[in-house]
DNA sequence: AATATTAACAACCGCCGCCTT
DNA sequence: TAAGGCGGCGGTTGTTAATAT
């Protein structure tokens, strides 16, 4: 069945939306706070209806909202987290302080397809990322992040409860710290051919050959991940994964200095974290 | 200079999930 | 527990500006 549009209602304007009528919206919710979306319109003498009145004031009045052409490095965080979230414009928003999702998705219709649809990735050949020497070091801009936690609680999301057959053995002390306590992180696989970070580095996709289900015989992992600020990040974990397409886990897993392989990854709450020294 | 085409962006629409009653 | 309201999200459309013919 599903409710009547809202501007259905009678008498009010739709179009687009004239300077005083911003002025209104933005005096409106600076003294009062939005609310409730529905109610403001009526409230601030708007002829608008909630749900537009909300769009203008979260895609452009908003006062943390940054106006002006995407930077080269903002377009690549767009094209790396498109591909680790697909179109989950809102996801990618949050990660790109001070733009909006729909700015995110006009830039990406109107500009980055056609960027992506030119570019050709190299060819890599099975497990070619496995190798540390045939896979790209890391960028300046790339941070090593370690945390303390206990990484069986990934193996018990990935596994189910219970010991892991690759359970740690290596002492904490061996491991900095992470200050966030809850950090969920998501790792998202890439799985079409592989993609350009924003040094221009080519992140290769990861093979079929690369999953498997025995983490005995698992390699330490590398993964490259977008903070917060849309920052990367270079994590590891010490376990060869399994394919997922999302994997939910608590933060913190142990991670080693060993690097092996790069994966895109990203944190899901991402301000919960505070990047070690390191 | 006029017209057609394309690009860019703002706004709308409808669905979905969460929350309240 | 179910129903309805609300906000948020993603897809799509409409309008305007820029560029090509």
């Amino acid at each position: 069945m599903g409710r009547a549009p809202c501007c259905e209602k009678m008498g009010l304007k739709k179009g687009p939306w004239t300077p005083e009528e911003d002025q209104i919206l933005i005096s409106y919710i600076q003294s009062n706070g939005h609310g409730n979306w529905r109610a403001l319109p009526k409230l601030a003498g708007l002829l608008k209806c909630g749900k537009s009145c909300r769009l203008r004031w979260t895609n452009y009045l908003r006062p943390d909202i940054k106006r002006g052409n995407f930077t080269r490095e903002e377009e690549d965080s767009i094209i790396q987290l498109h591909e680790m979230l697909g179109n989950r414009w809102s996801a990618i928003a949050a990660r790109l302080p001070g733009r909006t999702d729909n700015e995110i998705k006009n830039v990406w219709h109107t500009h980055l397809k056609k960027r992506l649809k030119n570019y050709q990735p190299p060819q890599t050949s099975k497990r070619h990322c496995k190798n540390n020497n045939d896979s790209k070091a890391p960028s300046t801009s790339q941070i090593a992040l370690k945390s303390s936690h206990n990484f069986s609680n990934i193996q018990e999301d990935i596994n189910g409860p219970g010991p892991g057959p690759n359970s740690p053995q290596r002492s904490s002390s061996e491991m900095s710290t992470v200050t966030a306590d809850s950090l969920a992180v998501t790792m998202g696989i890439t799985n079409g051919g592989g993609h350009m970070d924003s040094s221009e580095n080519f992140i290769p996709e990861i093979d079929e050959s690369f999953w498997t289900d025995d983490l005995s015989t698992a390699d330490n992992s590398n993964f490259n991940m977008v903070g917060s600020g849309g920052e990367e990040l270079q994590v590891q974990f010490p376990f060869h994964a399994m394919k997922q397409e999302s994997v939910e886990m608590d933060v913190g897993a142990k991670l080693e200095d060993d690097m092996d392989f790069w994966y895109n990854v990203f944190i899901k709450s991402g301000d919960l974290l505070e990047l070690p020294e390191f």
